[in-house]
DNA sequence: ACGGCGGCTGAAAGTTTTCTGAGAGGCCGC
DNA sequence: GCGGCCTCTCAGAAAACTTTCAGCCGCCGT
């Protein structure tokens, strides 16, 4: 789905650790339909070993894991000389000591439950850090509608519009999929964590909120599909 | 990360000697991102022996070693002719008779438990001192903001302005970073010494000592990024 | 043209995040 | 030992954001 979108780092290899099967399964699946070359692992060792063979470009790492913890996983794995970055899911509770320092060597933290946005974002922002040479960019353009996704600045027409945090993940969920319907069950999917539990009607407040903040403008992108979803495109012709 | 504002020292090759695995991953972890090229050792000898080869343009080392101690260290290496510069590691108890005098050849250190910040100042400060030629500015300036390493001085719009240590680190890691989103968990990780264990509020507390002290006038220099982190950037056009 | 469904949006309630004043405790210099 | 600065914590207030609800509107099929 994403694909077309993340040109490059689309083809990236991912191992995705986590012993939960249902978690495991969501992640992958979504990630390979990102266009990402996913392959997995349910416990620390065997982790530890799929690394050493399908020398991964990052590593999505649950810290709590059977056997060994993430932190252990990852010691082991760059003892043998291997850099990759990581991106580790946590608990909620931020207290856990080891905690500190993960964003120490490009590497980030996302903590559970997270959207799967969210995810990909970071993702995204890590193998852009940590990749060397070809520049990913960080913005995202469509018509006169611009993303970045570093700074979190967004512009209609040349002018800065302030975002909440949904709002943001929305319109960048919106903009990776530019030309593509979306429905408010797919939108819910990836933009909202995936315990939330409310309904669609959330999904229309949103858009309308972003509909006034970024497209209260000629010509409108954000379109509905009656029945359908919603898509961000330019008007027919 | 701080690679492209560390323009001339960044591509300098550093030797880490340090025989706690933590440590040490800590240290290579993020002197690597911020650009240097670092190279490890875990043992006095070992160290000797890597900076024969490797001739490193600064050496971090631990002052406390399972064999030889870092003094020994040096003592090996100065007598093969090298003249490399040394930022030590010690511990808490300054009264170490061996400590006296460390910054008179140059050199510097710095006392466990650090902030990456501190050390990295302090690299970056002996490096600036003993590479001839290039000079590295120590005075690091943002829109009318102004901090000088050396002399620890702070101005905001031509006025001096007086900072408390942490404050001052604070500051500075956000001028090495403006325009850059830090999150509070990458203040914490970098601005605080890597021990601390207290929560984010910690940040927000300091965020707001410095806006009362050096973001007092327009414009207003500090952004926060609701649910993201903190920016130091000129406002929006 | 009518009724029904889906969508839109204002408003209110609920929740989370951030800001900041106050104060405890530690360290340092005198 | 005292006073002053500094760090860190706590808790309340404020602000921002999220979610729900309900009424309205307009599209669509009959």
């Amino acid at each position: 789905m994403a694909a077309q979108t993340q040109p490059k780092q689309a083809e990236a290899k991912l191992l995705v650790v986590e012993d939960d099967a249902n978690i495991l399964e969501l992640l992958s699946a979504s990630l390979r339909f990102a266009g990402f070359d996913v392959s997995t692992a349910t416990s620390g060792s065997a982790a530890v070993s799929a690394a050493k063979n399908s020398t991964p470009d990052l590593v999505v790492l649950d810290v709590m894991l059977p056997d060994l913890d993430g932190f252990e996983v990852i010691r082991l794995m760059r003892e043998g000389g291997q850099r990759t970055p990581v991106v580790f899911l946590t608990a909620r509770d931020g207290t856990d000591d080891k905690i500190r320092g993960l964003t120490l060597g490009g590497d980030d933290y996302v903590t559970k439950p997270f959207s799967l946005e969210e995810l990909t974002a970071r993702i995204r922002a890590v193998l852009r850090r940590t990749t060397q040479g070809d520049e990913e960019p960080s913005r995202l353009v469509f018509a006169d509608l611009e993303l970045d996704e570093e700074t979190h600045e967004v512009y209609r027409a040349g002018q800065r519009v302030q975002l909440s945090p949904t709002e943001f993940k929305l319109l960048r969920y919106l903009m990776l999929n530019a030309n593509r319907v979306l429905s408010k069950a797919q939108i819910l999917d990836h933009v909202w964590k995936y315990d939330f539990r409310g309904d669609d009607n959330i999904v229309e407040s949103y858009i309308s909120y972003l509909r006034r903040k970024v497209d209260n403008v000629q010509p409108r992108l954000i379109h509905t599909l009656r029945g359908v979803g919603y898509v961000l495109r330019k008007p027919a012709v």
